[in-house]
DNA sequence: GGTTTTCTTGGACGATTGTCAAGAATTGGC
DNA sequence: GCCAATTCTTGACAATCGTCCAAGAAAACC
């Protein structure tokens, strides 16, 4: 049986023998599964939270029966944790692209209201998830690491556009990085209690507010 | 055996017979019961979180065994549906008197950047509760109502305090009532995240933060 | 093609869950 | 001090949970 640990840390000759070839196959399938198997656990996550998600539903949710997910990790913590660690490639570059091609302060405050709707709007469970985990992180510890990372990403990708808007606008961030991220923070998960309680408004709203506090957000003239 | 919705609306005479008073008397013991037995259950939540919560364990912090905990409530939502609404009396006029008795804008924003500070060292797994029960409410629609309904108090709340400082200021909010309680929310919680993380700063810096905020929520001379 | 290794299944386990009912204990009126 | 209504305890139930394992299927290897 393979240990659930994989082993690249084994493969550390430079000549790439038959073996190594081999190997390194093995250990891609195993991730590569680890990695199909994690996208079904978001999944659920996404649908039940974190409270109501069992293997036995996670495993319905792919193509394999409930033993195998303790062939692949070795508990559900570590399952989660991978899950967690996998929905960090979701997020963390959503708005690289509109920081990347925006020309002016003003198309860059549009977009960025525009995508936060949007994202609002299309990946309401997933963003559910990531507060879901968040809290779960409050309560524990074994999650804090994970999460906080995660949080870091974001309120680095935040500070991207407000910093990349403010030098646009030919002005300076009036707070700090994390204050940024903080705000916006609430105000998009305010905006997602609303919108999953049934407000159609919400994406708009958001939008509206985006706009509004990225002017606010950089010193006055 | 007694029916747990209360007999309140049964006991309609004006008259004050002796079969009133021993109605009432039981009605309010019984309401004083359930009382007990939702701190006991917020007492747990706030320890273990929803997730990990079970009726025994709630029983077990209570003076009481498992089972009379379906005498008093239909079932476990119930119980944790009362739990929140009393939750609400804790919060909602944490700052009434800060309000009330500040006679200048910088005594009303230091004193409640203090009093946030301070709560969230006092009582951070009572916040963190709150905040893994809103999230549940992104799950699961019976908790929906009671959530949106302390959230709104607690967005009033916020801009009593934010609206009386602009009065004291001679400004007016230069955000509305939902935006400025979504800002100082995701503050409270980003700082509430890292003080449980171990981070012996998050009061202080949130004190420090919340202070800066409150000059840019009204509108500049 | 046979053998070894890897992968997957499905059932079983002990523990825990929410719920409930039967009876003991307590209370209050007379 | 007895009776009736109430409050509370105890033990049981079916279901579900995470975990583990034996055995078979599938794949890889020589």
């Amino acid at each position: 049986m393979r240990a659930c640990v994989d082993g690249r840390a084994d493969v550390t000759q430079v000549a790439q023998t038959t073996r190594d070839r081999i190997s390194r196959r093995q250990v891609d399938k195993f991730a590569e599964r680890r990695a199909q198997l994690a996208d079904a656990a978001l999944l659920t996550l996404s649908e039940l939270g974190y409270a109501r998600t069992s293997l036995r539903e996670i495993a319905q949710n792919s193509e394999f029966s409930h033993g195998v997910l303790h062939y692949y990790f070795t508990d559900k913590v570590d399952l989660i944790t991978e899950s967690v660690r996998q929905y960090k490639a979701h997020c963390v570059t959503r708005y690289d692209e509109i920081v990347a091609t925006s020309r002016s302060a003003d198309e860059l405050k549009r977009d960025f209201a525009a995508g936060l709707a949007n994202t609002l709007r299309e990946d309401a469970p997933m963003h559910r998830l990531w507060y879901d985990l968040r809290t779960q992180s409050l309560f524990q510890e074994s999650f804090q690491a994970d999460v906080a990372e995660i949080d870091q990403s974001l309120e680095r990708m935040i500070w991207r556009i407000v910093s990349h808007y403010a030098e646009l606008a030919g002005s300076k961030p009036a707070v700090p990085s994390d204050v940024a991220y903080a705000i916006f923070d609430g105000l998009f998960q305010q905006s997602l209690l609303r919108h999953l309680a049934g407000n159609g408004e919400a994406g708009s709203q958001l939008q509206a507010h985006a706009e509004a506090l990225m002017d606010q957000l950089i010193l006055g003239s």
